[in-house]
DNA sequence: GTTTTTATTGACTGACGAGTCAATCAAAAT
DNA sequence: ATTTTGATTGACTCGTCAGTCAATAAAAAC
C-alpha cells in the first residue's frame, strides 16, 4: 500500500523503534533488522531512509536529546525564582517519561556509544554544556562564588541518579530523585551562607 | 616454548587485556581476537582457558571489582573517625588508577553489559550493596536519621562524577572529585544539625 | 625412553549482520 | 494511457566473529 508521504512517518517510527531496541539490546548489539521489524518495515527500508546503522542511532539520540530539551523548556516556563528554575531542571531530568526502562537504558547506551562515535560525542557535549549553563546562571543567583562547582556537582548528581535507575529493580521513583537532589541543592545554599 | 605453569599467567594477561580492550572498543564490540592479540596469544587459547567471551568479560569485571574492593580496604585501614572513613571511600573511588581512561571506560561498559548479562548484573549488585552498607554505617554516626538517604546520594554522586569523567577531555582530576563529594558530605552534616 | 600431560596454534565452520540492488507495485503527473 | 516518482522488499554479497578441533611440541612423570 505505498501511499505517498510515508517518509516522515517511517523515519519517526524507525527512530522510536531504535530507542526501544537500543534500550533492550544496547547500542552495539542491536541490529538494524530488529529495529526495522519493530517499526514494521524491512531492514532495507531502514537503510534506504537512514543510510546506515550509525546514522539511525545518531538520529535516535538526537530525538532523545530534543525531547529532553523540550521538557526542560516546558518546566522552566512555569518557574520564576532561581530556586524554582533549579527545581524545574530537576523535574525535567527526572520526569517519569525519562525513567521508562527503555529510555534510561537508551541514555546509558548512548553515553557508551559516544565514546567511539564522534557525532554522538558532539551531541552529548552540546547537551552537557546547555544543561550546565542553565544551572550555572540560576545557581549564581543563589550561591555566588560556588556556583560553578555547584552546577557541576548537581549535573553529576543527576547523571548518577540516572545511572542507578538503569540498574537493579530497587530504583528511585521520580519524586524521590527530585527530593534527594533538591536536598543537596538546599544544603549548598546553607553551606554558602555560613562558611 | 610451552613451559608448564603458564595457566595463571595467561589468565591474568588475558584479563588485563580484556579490561584494556573493553575500554577501547566497548564490551559488545570487542572481539576475542583483539583481546588475545593484546595478551600475546591466539584467540583459541583464550577460548581454551575461559570457555567463551562472556566468561572472559565476567572475569575482567570481577578483577576490576576486586581491585576496587582492595583499594577501599586499604584506605579504610588508615581511617578512624566516621568522617575519615567516608573520605577513605571517596579516595578509593577516585583514586588516579580508577581514572585511567581504559578503566573508566571499562566500568561504564560493564554497567551496560550488566543490563543483559545476569552474572555481570549480580556482581554489580554485590558491589553496590557493599559500598552502600559501608557508607551507611559511617553516615549513621554523622547523620543519624538521614543516613540511608545520604548514603544513596553519595553513592549516586560517586557514579555521576565517574560518568562525567568517561566523557569529554575537561574531566575532573581526582582531588577535585574528592573535594567536591566531601563538600556535599559536609553540607549534609550541616543540614542535619539545624533543621 | 616411552607415555602422559600441558601449552599452543592454524585452519576450519557455522552463524549472523550490514549494506546493496534490481524488481515490484501503486499513486501522481503528464 | 504512459511515464515518472516514491515506497517497499526479497534475495544476495561480503565480511567478521565466536567457537571447535585436530595437530604439534615441549616438559614432566613413569
Amino acid at each position: 500500500m505505498p501511499r505517498t508521504g510515508m517518509e516522515p512517518l517511517r523515519r519517526a517510527a524507525l527512530v522510536d523503534a531504535a530507542i526501544a531496541e537500543v534500550g533492550v539490546h544496547g547500542a552495539h548489539a542491536v541490529t538494524v533488522g530488529q529495529i526495522a521489524r519493530r517499526a514494521g518495515v524491512s531492514s532495507a527500508l531502514a537503510h534506504h531512509y537512514f543510510g546506515g546503522k550509525a546514522d539511525l542511532l545518531v538520529a535516535a539520540m538526537r530525538q532523545i536529546l530534543r525531547d529532553f530539551g523540550a521538557a526542560v523548556r516546558t518546566h522552566l516556563a512555569k518557574a520564576d525564582t532561581p530556586e524554582d528554575r533549579v527545581e524545574a531542571v530537576l523535574r525535567a531530568s527526572f520526569e517519569p517519561a525519562n525513567f521508562r526502562p527503555e529510555v534510561v537504558s537508551a541514555w546509558l547506551n548512548f553515553y557508551v556509544h559516544a565514546q567511539t562515535d564522534a557525532e554522538a560525542a558532539r551531541l552529548l557535549r552540546v547537551y552537557h554544556r546547555r544543561l550546565h549553563s542553565t544551572l550555572l546562571s540560576d545557581l549564581r543567583a543563589c550561591l555566588g562564588a560556588g556556583a560553578k562547582e555547584g552546577a557541576e556537582t548537581l549535573g553529576a548528581l543527576i547523571d548518577g541518579i540516572y545511572l542507578r535507575a538503569a540498574l537493579g529493580p530497587g530504583s528511585p521513583d521520580p519524586e524521590t530523585a527530585i527530593r534527594r537532589a533538591m536536598k543537596v541543592f538546599s544544603n549548598m545554599k546553607e553551606g554558602a551562607h555560613h562558611g
